[in-house]
DNA sequence: GCGATGCGGTCACCTTCTGGCCGCATGGAA
DNA sequence: TTCCATGCGGCCAGAAGGTGACCGCATCGC
């Protein structure tokens, strides 16, 4: 009965591309007999799937919210919308959801059709100008990433270090990690034969999938802790910038998005605003924005920045 | 046959979940022979799903991507990913999305199970700080009203008239729009017998749904151009912001979001750049941050908010 | 070559589906 | 109030399909 099974997903479909639908109507629809629809309804319903459905003239049957989400039946536009909605999550517009967000995108790329894929990538370049300070990252590499990450695949790049000397490198994945507004790889360097951490944003070119590995687990169990962990042993962390804004906390929490920056009250009427990762000249453009009074409480190449800015804004009028 | 569907189901949400199964392990997990998983497999493929097969010690089965969406089954952290970025495209981060992108939300919103619903509602409210211009738009009210059109329902809400003039509506919506950085909703009102054109930001509150109304077609066919005939009319366009950039526009064009500015060239080492709604301080700033020089063309408050900025950067330092 | 895997044929049993009928309940409109 | 379209669900008979068990075959990596 396969048909069956297919009609019972046209009918999700149907309820899910509309909100009301008449027992004659879907009958049409799907070619079958008005019985067979209430029977159909009954299997969704046994299925768990809320099918509220009301008699007279004016009835018909709609899906509702239930415990569980119903499988999603998407059509091209949709299925491009939401991954491009995935893709800008994932650049991170709001804290914590960045990693989920990148992973759903790796589970939808596996069954997007190429067509589809296409579309994404043409809106994906328009996406990110403007883009907080930090590192471009391309979405499909981060996606790449997850998926290998998901099915115990290893990988093979090009990665970039710090003096710019690049080495190819061939891992088995065990986590993708979002800290501060970096992503991270933790793998095991099968040429090293240890673990090694990899920013994301040095990893030149595509990678590419090598066949299958081990599945490892982070040293610890958790991913997270691991990055902070290798981070704070090899890299200085990136200077944050400090700044004191003459208004209250409570004020300037809303405008600040605790991905960026975090906000402490100062008195009553002060508080601090100190960047998530590194500062950069952006930053105090965004103080300043504010139309609050600021003042700068370090490093002090951030004032240099905004005298700089300043003075490009003064020869501008 | 109600289980041999939800096996089906459950299959592809298998499948989704994790690149590689083998048949034993997929019998195994769903509680029957693998002779059945191989029927299975069989009848997904019957109904387009491509899976790949390979026989061997690691062989297994693999959903890859083929002409059309499989039905897309998400457990609730993956839901909350594809609705949280919905949102954000809705606010216009791609141009050209925002319309399909708050469509698709308000599919997903009527069966999004309630405590996923609270859960995006809680990430929701982090989002569109730093927000570019324009006013802030509850994407609640949008979806709402999206799925009102769709369903040909009618909507009840309080409106706010320019004068800060509050007024009870009825309408049977036909469209939603999204112009330049504004959202728009035509349809036709109930108490005035007319079409109308309202902008979503001057809606107070929540909208209520009102019933079944009759579905209308936007007159001329083309809500879009409906609202921009609308807008003409009655609406003097808000005041662009231009200015000239001392680079290529080949260069600049990349950094520039369509959504919010437009760029052209202005011979070979120069560009103009043209706010798509009217201007703000904000968008001052972020040519300032380009790091090339800037020329104010219009309107003439451009240059003096440049110039308050400028001086409250000067005061940071 | 071995072993694990995928593929698909066949068989018998039996569950389930389907369409058509029935009467009932519900809710809006004439 | 009556009428009508709708949803609900029982019943039946015929037909269709699902399931597990067996079989031999092909393929791939070790």
């Amino acid at each position: 009965m396969v048909q069956t099974s297919a009609r019972l997903l046209a009918l999700l479909s149907l309820l899910q591309l509309r909100r009301e639908w008449s027992g004659p109507e879907l009958a049409g629809r799907l070619d079958v007999g008005p019985r067979t629809i209430r029977r159909d309804i009954e299997k969704l319903r046994s299925l768990g799937y809320p099918i509220e459905a009301a008699p007279g003239i004016v009835g018909g049957y709609r899906l509702g919210a239930g415990a569980e989400l119903p499988p999603l039946l998407l059509d091209d536009a949709e299925a491009v919308a939401v991954a491009v909605g995935l893709r800008s999550t994932a650049a991170g517009s709001i804290a914590g959801m960045e990693e989920t967000a990148i992973r759903t995108l790796a589970k939808l790329e596996q069954v997007l059709p190429e067509r589809l894929r296409r579309r994404v990538r043409a809106l994906g370049d328009a996406t990110s100008a403007f883009a907080v300070d930090g590192p471009l990252i391309d979405a499909d590499v981060l996606a790449a990433i997850a998926g290998a990450v998901r099915d115990g695949e290893r990988l093979r790049f090009a990665y970039r270090a710090k003096d710019d000397a690049s080495t190819r490198r061939q891992v088995e994945p065990a986590a993708i990690v979002h800290t501060g507004y970096r992503w991270y790889l933790v793998a095991w360097d099968l040429d090293r034969d240890d673990w090694r951490t990899f920013r994301v944003d040095r990893i030149a070119g595509r990678v590419g999938t090598a066949g299958r590995g081990t599945r490892r687990e982070v040293p610890g169990g958790d991913p997270a802790a691991y990055v902070r962990g290798a981070l704070r042993a090899t890299d200085a962390e990136a200077v944050q910038g400090r700044v004191r804004l003459t208004a209250p906390a409570r004020l300037m929490q809303r405008r600040v998005p605790r991905r960026y920056a975090t906000v402490e009250p100062d008195g009553e009427d002060h508080c601090v605003v100190t960047t998530t990762g590194g500062w950069s000249p952006q930053f105090i453009v965004w103080m300043a924005t504010l139309d609050v009074d600021v003042e700068v409480l370090g490093p002090p190449e951030l004032a240099t920045a905004a005298q700089a800015i300043a003075a490009r804004l003064t020869t501008v009028a």
